[in-house]
Parts: structure tokens; sequence; C-alpha cells
DNA sequence: ACGCGACTTTGAAATGTTTCAGACGCCGTG
DNA sequence: CACGGCGTCTGAAACATTTCAAAGTCGCGT
């Protein structure tokens, strides 16, 4: 606390506390070394110098650092925040901090956020990658930082990774709708480069097929992302479809295209779900909370980001680590957006 | 690329181009200094070897940390993000990382980052704190760490702020409704420990006595949080409001509160704007999603943002520094839920 | 009185950078 | 030919910690 100018060191300490430095230092990390009356000096130097430890200094002699990094794919979208907070509850757990740094889906900053990551040597990193099979992870990993692949799976097992299994999804949220008496129904959902949008467009097409539905009737509306304004793009589209070829029902590919495309055909006078069914994907918070609140296939967003977690932490340790490929199962929450229910006035 | 076992430091590189440590280091941080042969040699090293720079023993030797933090106060809720947004912009163009951590309104978690944040000895740090009045931020403030408190403005100008005008924004709020006739309102919003509460609803308050309506007709709901839930829960006791007293607007702390309100009193049945006008607070982009599209307090979230890692910025750049408090002017988004407009079908 | 083990404390080395005063070579000038 | 200056490169010190072998200290049984 006094204000002598530069920042106490250990060594400040030590003069403080009539000590030596490797004392000062087993008081704060093998406190149970150390003399119940040293320590307790020790202590009260600290507080009276106001001292902090200097991370740098530590990280740089342990060689071991305490923070773990999860680069987000897109930081506008809820889903991604629920997976970081079960992130942040196991780092928390594990007594590390935890980074976070948003690649808003360009590839460039996520270069830029790894390589800063790799010069940090965090102990671990999760990501979900603009594309998981960037040449930047495998070089992360090969430096033996763990690195988990988070809603997507890896590469040819290269990584450990924690998904949930999106063909299922998109078969699930189709068979709901079929069997609300479906039988023309719009799949949108875009880019096809993100592997999520292709295995669950691949995951309803699927099951069409296996209902022995024709494929004319599962109507593709490619979006260019997957945002809410996009949605409302798809919306447009849809309405401009001729009335006999409309689809009775949608699948989004997210939660936020699928709140897009509620507003939107709602504003154009369509009721839902009467003149259109529309089921999401994700379920997140702002899902239950539309107008009509939306049918949507969880994940167990939390425990995703809890199980990628413990994966890194696992791989970190070190030991004997085999690469594992967590697969969740999603799970369809039927909500007013795709089923009429009796309502309580 | 070499697999050779420990990470490859200056010195190895040193050696594989034949020269000194310290022109590896001129050619990291002066390569002008460097001749260009020399330079190219050097680089060839550190790409064969794939040398990635030990940013602790950088900042330890240094003494200057390349990154910003900034603490959120609700990981949840959107407008912290754009927020966060507009932060890492600013970042980006000062070459800095952005730590983002999030205290989700609990005191300790706050105390908790904050200690970490010391000890890496952050460059600066933003933050939207649970209380500004924390002697925690005194305290790193103290150390030297630049802090700049963000959405609230701080405890007696000892530090910088960015904010906009919550007593305004309540104002125009309130005004807006009163325009459009209502003469009987609800405030909705809690708990009034936080100040953005507290002065937004002050604003309300201000300008109903001022247009000389009842002060017993603006009717205060008051929550335990600015979440969705929340709101909703606002909604079920509005709904308990016998018809003669009901309110016939409502202007909500937040968007999240005025989102459950919405989602809610259309659930029950009610029309809005008819029988229930809603306004909220920060035009979140999930506002003018909505069902019945939201009128919004607006803030410029970015550039609040923005201004506030400037702020940081330019105090840790040292020389004079006079702590300001920034205040934006919200502006009010009239959409749907408070305004019949004719629509086109 | 002595030796032994248990418990504490010490001091120096090591970590990977940056910085800076100086050394070195070379050229043009006086 | 000596000299100063310039451009380039070097080597050692410094940064704040942790770690670990070794040295002390103490009490106790013989």
């Amino acid at each position: 606390m006094v204000g002598n100018g530069r920042t106490p060191s250990v060594k400040d300490v030590a003069a403080a506390a009539g000590v030596s430095l490797g004392t000062v230092s087993n008081v704060m990390n093998r406190p149970e070394v150390v003399s119940p009356a040293t320590r307790e000096r020790v202590e009260r130097a600290m507080a009276e110098l106001g001292f902090v430890r200097n991370e740098s200094a530590r990280q740089l002699r342990a060689g071991t650092s305490r923070t773990l990094a999860y680069v987000m794919l897109d930081g506008g979208n809820p889903f991604f925040h629920d997976v970081a907070q079960g992130i942040e509850l196991a780092a928390e757990d594990a007594d590390l901090s935890l980074f976070i740094c948003t690649s808003n889906g360009r590839a460039d900053r996520e270069a830029v956020h790894l390589d800063r990551l790799m010069q940090q040597r965090v102990q671990g990193v999760l990501i979900t990658p603009v594309n998981p099979d960037a040449p930047h992870l495998a070089e992360i990993s090969r430096r033996g930082i763990p690195v988990v692949i988070v809603d997507r799976v890896g590469a040819g097992g290269a990584f450990c990774s924690v998904a949930v299994d999106d063909v299922l999804g998109g078969r699930i949220a189709v068979e709901h709708l079929a069997e609300q008496g479906h039988t023309r129904v719009a799949v949108v959902g875009g880019p096809e480069s993100l592997g999520q949008v292709r295995e669950r467009l691949e995951g309803a097409r699927q099951v069409w097929a296996e209902l022995g539905l024709p494929a004319e009737d599962l109507i593709y509306l490619p979006t260019e992302a997957l945002s809410v304004a996009e949605g409302r793009s798809a919306g447009e589209r849809l309405a401009g479809i001729p009335a006999r070829r409309r689809p009775t029902a949608a699948f989004c590919a997210n939660d936020l295209l699928a709140l897009g495309l509620l507003q939107q055909s709602i504003g154009a006078g369509l009721r839902v779900p009467e003149d259109l069914a529309i089921v999401g994907f994700d379920d997140i918070e702002f899902a239950a909370a539309a107008a009509v609140p939306l049918s949507s296939v969880r994940q167990p967003r939390q425990e995703l980001g809890r199980a990628a977690a413990q994966l890194v932490l696992e791989e970190a340790a070190g030991g004997r680590h085999e690469h594992q490929q967590l697969s969740f199962v999603p799970e369809l929450v039927a909500r007013a957006s795709t089923v009429l229910r009796p309502k309580v006035f």
C-alpha cells in the first residue's frame, strides 16, 4: 500500500519480511512447507506492500500457463455464449482463466488470434473453427498445445472434438414436421461451407427420402449467413413461391434464421404455425421468448462447453491420450411455432 | 518445423542463422537496423525452426503487455457483445489482444477476474462494473493500470467513463409514450442497485412530473434482474392489475425485459400496441426482430466500446491525462410496439 | 555429549526475451 | 595516413519468478 513508485516484487516482500526469496515463493506455492509463523509474517508483508505476483515471470520460469482460450465463431449468436459459459465454469473449477476471442467467421481473424495464443503459450485452445482443416490448427497442436474442436467434428480425428450429431438433428426436425402432416417443406441455411449447415441439411434430406416423399417437395433456400437478416430475406423468397408449390413448413439451420423468418412471415400476415410451421436449431433463449415460441432442436449448449473444457484439460494433463470425438444427442423441443396447442386465456 | 523436442528459442534461431541473440531480437523489433541480407537469413531460420516468440518473456523484459481486457456485466445480453465488438475493433487497430471476461453480475467473480488481470499486468481494463465504487477498481487504477468504466459513469470522476445519458434515455422513452396519448404507464426494471436502472427510472419520473401527470399513474414494477424471464413475470403482475387501473403502456429498463413482457402479453391475448404499448432500452438486434418489432431507446453500442478503448489507450500512452466522462445521447427508435403504422401486405 | 531424522530456510541457477553500450569494419575527407 | 562517422552486429545485464540441492535448526533417544 506504499506509494513508493515501482510495483513491489518478491524481493521487496522478502526484505520486508526478513526472509529469503525462496521462502516467499514457498508461501505462495507450497504454503504447507513453511512454518505458520513465517508464513504469517510474509503474508502480512505482502498485504502491506500491496504485492501482486507477476504472471509473466511465473509463467516464464514455471513453463506452464494458467489460461485456456476459446475462439468463438460468431459473437452475435447467443448459442456460442452458452457454450462459452460452460467452458468458463469448467475453467473456474480448474482454477484457470478463460481468454475469449471471436473470429466472426473470418479465417484471417481466426489466424491472428491463434497466432497470438501460441505466443502466449496458453494451456489449451478450444475453437469453433471457420474451417476445421485449417493448417493453423494442426500447427498449434503439433507444438503440444491441446486443441479441441467445439460444435464440429474434427478432420480425420486429428483433434478431440465435441459436437452434437448434426445429421440426426436435421432428421428429427424434419421428421417432426412430417409428423404434423407437412408434405412440402423448405430447408433454409447456408453457406454450405459450414459443416454444421451441410450436415443438418443432409439429415433433412435423408429422412425425407426414407419417408418416401418426393425430393422436389423438399425445397432448399440457401442463405449467405446464419443471421436474423438472412432469415428475413429467406422469408421474402419463400413468399415469392407460387401458392400451389409453396411449402407449409420450414426447417432453419439455426435459430437466428428461424427468428428472422418468423418475423418476416408474421409481418407479411401469415399465421404461424397454421400457414407456416417453423423449426429452428440450437434452442437459444430467445427462441422460447419469441412472440410465437419457436420449436427448435436443442443442443446441450453448456454441456458442450463443459465437456470440451474437460477434454482439453485431460489432454493438457499429459499421460496417454487418445483423441476422442464426443457426440451429443440433440433433442426436439416442440413449441407453438409447429404445433397448435389449446391456450388458456 | 523440425520435431526436435523443445520449442525453439531466439538462441536456437541465432545459432541456426549464425548471428547473435541481439540480432534476432532486432529482426523482430527493429527490422530497419539490420541489413537485408542478415534479416532474410534470420527470417528463414525462424520459419525453418517454427519459432514462435514467447510472449511471457517478452512482456517480462519489456515491461509492457499487449493486451486489453473487458469485464462484461452480463454475457447473456447481446448489448454487451456489441460493446465488446467495438472495443475489439479499436484493439485490433492498436495491434492489441482483447481479453474478455464476464462477471455475470456477481461481485465475487468480478473481483477474481480483476485480480488475475492485475497479475497479468494488462495494459488497460475496460469494465461494466457490478458496482462502480468497488475498492478493486481504485486499487487497480492506483497501480497505474488505466481503468475505464463502460455504460456507467464512474464514481466521483476517479476514472474515465463512457456511457449514454440514462436519465435522458428514460425521459425520451416516456415522453414518446405520452405523445402517443398514454396516461397510465408502467415502468419495469430492477434491481435498483444497478445505476443504469435507477437513472432510467429517474428520467421517466422526471418527465412524467413535468408533463403534469399524477405520480400514481406511473406505476413501478420492480424486477430482480434484467432478463427475459423477469420480463415475463412482470407481464403477469401487470395482467393482475384491475382493468381500470391497468397501464396502457410500459417502459422497460432494457430490451430483454421488454421482450419477455412482449411475449407474455401476446401469449395472454393482448394486442401490441393497441392494448399495451411497449418500449425497451438498448435496441439490441433482437428488438427489431421480435414478432412485433420493439420500439427502443438506442445506445450507440459499438461506438461506446470504441470510445472506451480509445480512452484507455490514451491514458495508457502516458503523458498528461485528465479523466473524462464521455456521455452519448440516446435516441428513440419507434417501431410497431408503440405506433400503429399502415402495413403493406 | 552425540547422532539422527524431521522440518525449515537459503542461495543460486534457470527461464526467453529486450535493451544498450560498445566493437567492428568500411568509406570518404582533410 | 589518421580520423570521424555511419551502418551493422555483439555480448552481457536485466526482468520477476520458480526450483532444488544443500545447509541449518531443533528435539529426542541413547
